[in-house]
Order: structure tokens, then sequence, then C-alpha cells
RNA sequence: GCGGAUGUGGCGGAAUUGGUAGACGCGCAGGCUUCAGGUGCCUGUGUCCUUCGGGACGUGGAGGUUCGAGUCCUCUCAUCCGCACCA
């Protein structure tokens, strides 16, 4: 026998060099529009920065295992790839080394490249891009002005987050306990005219046809949260004073009799008129300014004492008539409902503190069933409020209440939401130009379509300086307005890359198409999404985005798709020793230096088989080994026997081994198939090629004949091709002379897996005491007769009373005795 | 505070529908091969007791339902994640 040696570094370049030069993976439109059945697989595109990590490794091991499984499963599959390659972190690079964010970005992307290539992933390459690129970016500017000529797309002047370090606005959403999610520093709020994509029109779709996607149901919830929507009504308090009618969104218009003061927000416009002569103006004044003096994080906190001060006036509740004094504090927000609030100090918290702190009245309305003490936010029956609702539960008086005030005129029903438009213009130089003229005769003028795209200039300072550095490009700002031909000057804000990141997907269906960002067709053959794969830190931001602008396309014409991504899935993070890795840590795995030392196929097929793949994981070395040694060991078994049993056929009459290690084999098939086929159980599928391989190898393989053995290898090569591509093409190839991508995923035989005899568990009273082989097809009182008749359970049931015998058929006797 | 997830040997995990807890792998122990091995192969490995037939205990904790519970119900503890003055 030969000596074999599982060489990883000869057998992957080979395979790698092969499918590169047959382009085995690209699929082409033609191609696809025949095809019986076609699958789109889709793994979130990475930011190119420095090399690829683990998390990124795991990621297109998870969607490359998937991919496969749809090819061979039938299915004309598109996988693939691309780069989110404009963002900050190139950009501060280059403020740092003065090296241009391109060039940075250009070596990451390359680096990316060579080792997804040394990791054999199944990628299109035909349909790769950038969203650097003009050829694409063109595009993203073409989707804005789209939204701007729908009114999708806006400017205004609004109070916005302000993160002082990258010196830029942010989204809501990129603000996290009232830092800037990217570097850390505290969020400052400013006043400034900004874009904003009109998102907030979609709240209700975004929020309904969650229902209609098959995604991690945390996920959806964060993105229900996140959306907010609270049902309530707007009601009207009158300030007679100065004449003038404030709304107030309220969950609890069953409250409404409970009302005892009303709360405006610092930034509310009416404060400083309000307070105007009523003796209160300097307290406002100083109050209203050292409210907007704090930060976000120092504003937010609820556990706060609540602070505010009289503002002088009074409004009428509509609902009785009574005068509420009117406070300006800090806790009602002016972002959220009117910026207004009545205050029910009995039956809200944050009125109730506030209440507590400024003498002000607790007035009761409904009753607590459990007769505890305020404030109490639950539900009651009503009282101390009109003759009318007294005694209703409350949910009812809600109602009737809303009707009321519909009727008088004073308030109808009303939704409110958490979510915010969002804000996409970034006072940065790596991202994507807006593509607007703003000119002092005709205002904001869309760059007319044939002049796309409006090129990222080259500049020379990067640093930030609150206002874009693009600003500092004067021949580029300055231009001709498209409209009249006066001069005028260019829009200096780029947008928010993840406007890049939310159309990407369909890019890939048409990327070489240079008439169109894609063609509708082609678009919609493809989409949506078929399995969408990536990390749960994006379950808010891009993918809300993503469903955003998707539906936004579709409602402009040019799409038609409700929902990109069809199924979802979240993987976990890879920790080592408990900890993310990272740098500091100095606990980070590299994926390069795992495919040096043990091949692409190990370090993969280790990932999927560490734990079920939307788990976190925490790497251990020397599971890494296991898998080496696991398929070291199925190669040079393949190899071996390749040489030893060419050709050999599976016989007619089996053998007692033969017909065990076929079983084993169609065994294996069936489990692998479920596995993949019912949920992302790589971990399991992978144990079960481990035992068939078990059972195959050398020292068990007794005197099953060569074509059994045979056929059980090549099922093992085959099964495992999703997880370990190059070792199973390699070892198939072996044994087969032929390539496994282009067989069709194995079937198992029923024949083999049903069973003549099973092993019976023989219970009494739930405890296991024995096991006997029975035949399959015995009746369920020969059953429990060849129970009884085991030594063992005669132990057991001796002296005793028989109450009761439990048969599971295919399974166990359970014999249930007293005494 | 609200919402969600997780908890099983020394470790990662398996048990898909209420029916044999611990598949598979790591680690560890013993052996064989080689002997230079950090290679390869075989056997064993939940804990405790044992007269070696077996027996008791065992899935974060406490109860419950059931012939039978890791799985269902109630309460509880711990860890992690998301949201959080949203009216």
């Amino acid at each position: 026998m030969a000596d074999h040696r599982y060489d990883p570094k000869e057998i992957e370049p080979r395979w790698q060099q092969l499918w590169a030069q047959e382009r085995t993976w690209e699929v082409s439109n033609e191609e696809a529009a025949k095809a019986p059945q076609t699958s789109y697989v889709l793994e979130m595109l990475p930011y190119p920065s420095g090399e690829p990590h683990i998390g990124h490794l795991k990621v297109y091991s998870v969607g490359d295992a998937v991919a496969h499984f749809h090819r061979r499963t039938g299915r004309t599959v598109l996988h693939p790839m691309g780069y989110d390659a404009f963002g900050l972190p190139a950009e501060n690079h280059a403020i740092k080394t003065g090296q241009h964010p391109r060039e940075s970005t250009d070596a990451a992307i390359a680096s990316f490249q060579r080792q997804f290539r040394e990791w054999g992933v199944s990628i299109d390459w035909s349909r790769e891009f950038g969203t650097h690129e003009p050829r694409y970016y063109r595009w993203t500017q073409w989707i804005f002005l789209q939204l701007f000529e729908h009114g999708l797309a806006y400017r205004k002047e609004a109070a916005v987050k302000w993160c002082p370090n990258d010196a830029t606005v942010l989204a809501n959403e990129q603000v996290v306990d009232g830092r800037c999610e990217r570097c850390g520093a505290e969020v400052e709020a400013r006043q400034l005219e900004q874009w904003f994509f009109r998102i907030t029109d979609y709240a209700d779709r975004l929020l309904d046809d969650l229902d209609t996607i098959h995604w991690p149901e945390h996920v959806k919830t964060m993105q229900r949260n996140w959306i907010g929507r609270s049902e309530g009504a707007e009601v009207t308090f009158r300030c007679e004073e100065l004449d003038v009618d404030y709304p107030v969104f309220t969950t609890r218009p069953d409250t409404l009799f409970g009302a005892t003061f009303f709360v405006m927000a610092p930034e509310h416009p009416d404060v400083e008129r309000l307070a105007a002569g009523t003796g209160q103006e300097d307290a406002v004044r100083d109050y209203v300014n050292h409210a907007m003096g704090e930060s976000v994080e120092e504003r937010g906190s609820a556990d706060k004492p609540k602070t505010g001060v009289f503002l002088g006036r009074h409004v009428v509740n509509p609902v009785n008539g009574e005068r509420l004094p009117m406070y300006v504090a800090d806790y009602v927000l002016m972002e959220y409902g009117t910026g207004a609030i009545m205050a029910v100090p009995a039956h809200d918290e944050r009125d109730h503190a506030f209440a507590v702190a400024h003498n002000l009245p607790v007035k009761r309305v409904i009753e607590d069933p459990e007769g505890g003490e305020l404030p109490y936010s639950g539900d009651g029956t009503l009282t101390n409020s009109h003759p009318e609702f007294d005694g209703l539960p409350n949910r009812e008086a809600l109602e009737r209440i809303v009707d009321w005030l519909d009727r008088e005129g004073k308030g109808h029903k009303s939704i409110n939401y958490r979510l915010r438009d969002w804000l996409v213009s970034r006072q940065r130089y790596w991202g994507c130009p807006i593509p607007i003229v703003h000119c002092d005769g005709c205002g904001m003028v869309p760059v007319p379509d044939d002049q796309l795209p409006v090129p990222l200039p080259d500049i020379t300072d990067y640093k930030p300086k609150g206002r874009s550095p693009l600003a500092a490009a004067e021949d580029w700002v300055a231009v001709d307005c498209p409209r009249c031909g006066k001069p005028a000057r260019r829009e200096t804000d780029t947008m928010d890359t993840f406007v890049d990141s939310s159309w990407y997907f369909l890019r890939y269906t048409d990327a070489g198409n240079d008439g169109a960002a894609f063609a509708p067709a082609v678009a919609n053959a493809w989409m949506p999404v078929d399995q969408y794969i990536g990390g749960v830190e994006h379950a808010i931001l891009h993918l809300m985005y993503a469903r955003f602008l998707t539906k936004a396309l579709t409602d402009l014409g040019h799409l038609d798709v409700q929902e990109p991504f069809a199924r979802l899935f979240t993987q976990g993070m890879i920790t080592k020793d408990g900890a993310k890795m990272s740098k500091s840590r100095g606990n980070v795995v590299s994926p390069a230096a795992l495919v040096e030392r043990y091949g692409a196929d190990t370090a993969r097929a280790y990932i999927l088989f560490i734990g079920p793949p939307d788990h976190d994981a925490d790497w251990s070395d020397s599971g890494v080994e296991g898998m080496y040694r696991f398929l070291g060991r199925l190669w040079r078994t393949c190899a071996a026997a390749a040489e030893e049993l060419v050709d050999a056929p599976v016989p007619d009459e089996l053998g007692p081994d033969a017909d065990r290690i076929l079983r084993k084999a169609h065994w294996a098939i069936e489990k692998v198939t479920g596995d993949m086929d019912q949920r992302f159980a790589f971990n399991t599928a992978i144990a079960a090629v481990m035992e068939l391989l078990n059972e195959v190898t050398a020292e068990k393989r007794g005197d099953a004949d060569p074509g059994s053995v045979r056929f059980a290898l090549m099922t093992a090569a085959s099964l495992l091709f999703p997880f370990a591509p190059h070792v199973s093409a390699d070892a198939y190839h072996l044994l087969t002379g032929g390539r496994v991508w282009e067989e069709p995923w194995p079937a198992a035989e029923p024949a083999f897996l049903e069973r003549d005899t099973f092993e019976l568990v023989a219970q009494v009273n739930g405890k296991v005491r024995d096991r006997v082989q029975a035949p399959t097809r015995a009746s369920n009182d020969e059953l429990v007769a060849l129970a009884k008749g085991l030594p063992n359970i005669q132990q057991h049931v001796d002296g005793k009373d028989i109450v009761k015998e439990i048969v599971v058929p295919g399974k166990l006797v359970n014999i249930v005795v007293r005494g």
C-alpha cells in the first residue's frame, strides 16, 4: 500500500484552480431564466478593512454550505460577493496617515479576495463590485434622486445627534446609550439642516410585513420594538390666555380625568412665548438653557430626578374644563408625539415623580383591583371621572372617551411611532456624494441622470472640520446650475454608508448593467434572497433600511418585491477564552494562520462543528486538531480504498458487515439531509459523517465487500462536500473519477433505513432495567411477553402487582407495578 | 423596569414529536505501532456504591402534571443580549 498523506496544501489549490478556470460557480441570468428552480443565497457583504477575521470565515462557511446544498438539490444558485467599501475606518486611517482611503480600501479588498479564494468559497466572481466604485455609486445616487423626486428624500432642519469626535451627524440608530456607536464619544444634540429618508411613511408596512418572512423571532421583536408603534389618541388642550391649541398624544385617554398638570419639552418652540409676561420668563429661560446643554446621555436616564419649572400659564382639560398648570420639563421629549403631554400622576410613574417633587395634586381615576399604592398603571374600573364612564372597565371607557372626543372635535384616535426618519447625510469624505446642486434661483436641483455619477473628488485634507471635507474641493463644488445655468454649488455632504448596503443585493442580480441599477425583470426573477446570513448586530440598522429601500423602489415602479430577505439566519459570535476576540486582548485567531497550518477545509469544518451556528461559540485550538485528524482519516481511508477497490460495485448479496455499513451510509444520508434541509444543524451533520467513517475504517470493516465499502466512503465524501469542499472533492474523485459538485445530492434508499429487529427497552416503573432485540413486526402483546421474560425485569416485578403495561411500538415497554 | 435568549460530564456540544440522557468531538487514562517524535491505530472514560449480577444518584434550584420529564406547567436563581423618561 502506498504512503497516503493528507496534504491540504497540495489538494486545496488544485481544486481552487479548476473551479476558477472553469468558472464553476458562475451563473448567468440567461441560464437562470431557463432553470427549473433557482435560489439566491447571500451572506452580508463585508466591510473591507485589514484582513478577514474569524467572523467572516464563519459567515461564509455557513453560506457556502447552504449554497452547495441548494445546488446539489437541483437549484440554480446565485451566490455573489462584494464589498461595503465606503466608511469611516478607512477615512480615519487617511486622517492619520494621509493615505487615500481608496488605496487602503482597495488593498483590503485584494486581501479579502485572495482569502475568500483560498477558503474555496463558491462565489460567482463575475458579479463582484465595491460600493465605492463609480459604476456602483452612480446608481446609489440614482436611487437617492428617485427618492428625492418622489418626496421620500428631503432636507430639513432638526435637532440631530452629532458626534463631536467624528464631526458628523448620526442616525438615531447609530447612537447607543447616548454614545456614537463607532467611536464611543458622547453624542451632542445640534440643530442642523440635514437630509432624511421618509422611512416613517413605511412604519406600518415594515411592522406588518414582518409576519410574511421567516426570520428569527428575536430579530423580528427587535424591529417591532424599534418601530415602537403605540396606539392611542391625540387630545387637544387649549391655552385660553394665548388662544392656542396644544394637542398631546396619549396611550391612556381613559385617564384623561386624572390629568392634573401639563408639560412641554424644553425644545418646544412655544415655550418662550408662553412664559412671556408671566414673571416666569427668567426661570424658564434658565431651565431651558440648562436642559439643552445636557448631553444626550445625561438627559436620557430614566431614574434622574424630575426637574422642571412653571410656565406661568394654564390649559383647559377638554373633558372636564379643569384648568391645568403648564410646566416645562426635560422628561418630555420633543421628538416623540407632539412635544407636550398631559400629566396623570396617579397612573404614570414619571408624572407621579414630578407631581411629588413639585407638590402637584394626584387624582386617582382607575381602581386598582389589588388595592395597591399609586402610581398604578394597570387596568381597573374607572372612577372619579364622569357619571357616563365611572364604573366601566378602563379599556371600554377608553374607547368611549375617544368616541366622545371625536364627536366634540376635541381629539381623535392616533398612532405614534418611535421610529424616526432616517438621517442619511454625513459631513464626511469617504462616502457617496449626494447628487444635488444648490442654486440661489432654483433651489435644490437634482443632478440630471446623464451627468451621473457625481464623482467623489480627490482631496488632500481629510480632517473633519464640522462641515464636509468635500466643501474644500472648490473646483468640484462650483458648478453651473443644471436648470438655469447660473453659478451654483454642489451639496457637499455624503450619504450614510448604510444607503450603499441597502440595495447591493439588487445590484448583484444585474451587476454588469451599464444602463440601469438593475433590470426590473432580472431583479424580480432572483429576488427575494432565499437565504440571507449575517450577524445579529445588523438586526435593526441594515435590515430595516434594506427592507425600507426595497419597498420604496417597488412603490416607485422599479421592482416588484415587498421583502428583500425571505429567510434570515443570524450566526453567533466566535469568542476565545470566553471573550470577544480583540487585538488589545491578544486573543485573536487569524483565519490566514489557520488556513496556513491546517488548510481551509479544517478551518471551515471546525467552525461548523463547534456548535449550533446561531449560538456564540468559544474557540478551541485542540478542537481544530480533532477536525484536522478527521479530515485526514477520511482522505487517507478514501485514498487507500481507491487503490484497493477500483470500480467495485455493490453486490446483490450482502454479507452482515456490508449490510451494517450500507445501513449506516443510508442513515447518514437521511440524517445529513434532514439537518441541512430543516435547520442549520451543521454540527450534527458533520458528526453523522464522522459516525459513518468510524463504521467503515479498516478495523471495523470486517469482511464487507469492496463495493459496499466504496459506496460508504463516496457517500461520506459526498455528504461532507458542503462543509469541506476540497478534501471531499478530492476523495470523491479518487474513488470514482467523478466531480462531486456535479452529482445530485444522495438519496437514502428506504430499504436500508428499515430494520428487521430493533432494541427494545424494557422499563419497570419508568426505569430502564434491560434491553433486548425484538422483531420490528412484533405485536404489542409479544413485546410485553418478551420484556417480561427478561430476568432482570422479573426480578423487579416479582412479588408485586402489575398495574399497567405501556407499549411504545418500535421503542419500549414499561411495566408499572405497585407493592 | 420591559422584552428576548441561554443554563446538560473535566470542556464544546447531542437528544428534531413527552419515551434508552451524554451521539460526535476535545481532554484524560491504558495499550499497540514507530521509536526521534507534538504521527497513526486500538480500548476505556457522568458521579458514587458494588458480592462485578447489578444498584443509587444525575440535565442551574424548588415544586407539580405523567406509567415515564432535559423536553410540559408554576415559582425561583444565574449569565448574556436588546430596548429603556416613547406619554
